[in-house]
DNA sequence: GACCGGATCATCT
DNA sequence: GATGATCCGGTCC
């Protein structure tokens, strides 16, 4: 299930060399229609095929029109059909994954080199955009199997000491069905899990 | 330090 | 035509 990934290093080759990300938050989604916040929620579509499709691929979409976001689709069986990778830490790679992060964005190589000096360690992954973008993945790596080249997916050894359970944040339903059972799961005290602020608006049940 | 709103396009109704 | 599994920057404590 979705927190034996935790700890897992996910790693992802491309010719201009190789990033490894050590999963420490990931949320769950469901593969059939108990789900309203999972793409799969209305059944298959083409977008969303990979999910119903064989465990141990990637999904990767693109969403908000400058988003892509990365997945990895579980057995039907558990309880997961998918995983969302929402933060992870660089082991291997730094400094190809800063650079991918500071460019693309626009402005001079200069501003790049400035921009990338002050992106953190921890921020490098800190979110599925910027995991994504860090990692190198694209869209067309959509449905690729992350364990086989250029992907590479190393499960740990064994399972992370602790696992932190909590409600998902920025996804429609969240504050109705959906937000009733803990599916997103962190390493408690990894300094790249995301602290996310959900829209005060949404859901200031507190 | 914390919150709010906009950008931008593939996909679905 | 509407909307979204998001991120960034500005603004206001």
């Amino acid at each position: 299930m979705a927190p034996d990934l935790l700890g897992a290093v996910l790693s992802h080759t491309t010719p201009e060399g190789t990033v490894s990300l050590r999963l420490t938050e990931v949320e769950a989604y469901l593969g059939h229609g108990d789900d309203p916040g999972s793409h799969a929620f209305r059944g298959k579509t083409p977008r969303n095929a990979v999910m119903f499709g064989e465990p141990g691929h990637v999904y990767v979409y693109f969403t908000y029109g400058m988003h892509a976001c990365a997945n990895l689709v579980c057995s039907p069986q558990a309880r997961a059909s998918a995983v969302l990778l929402r933060a992870a830490e660089v082991v291997e790679g730094v400094d190809l994954a800063r650079l991918r992060r500071s460019a693309g964005r626009g402005g001079t190589a200069h501003e790049h080199e400035t921009r990338a000096t002050q992106v953190s360690d921890r921020d490098l992954a800190r979110g599925p955009a910027r995991l994504t973008v860090a990692a190198g993945i694209r869209l067309d790596e959509n449905g690729a199997d992350a364990f086989s080249a250029p992907f590479s997916l190393v499960l740990p050894d064994e399972p992370v000491a602790s696992v932190a359970a909590g409600p998902r944040t920025g996804v429609s339903g969240a504050g109705g069905d959906g937000g009733r059972y803990p599916w997103r799961f962190w390493i408690p005290g990894e300094r790249s899990v995301s602290p996310y602020k959900r829209h005060p608006k949404a859901g200031s049940a507190n």
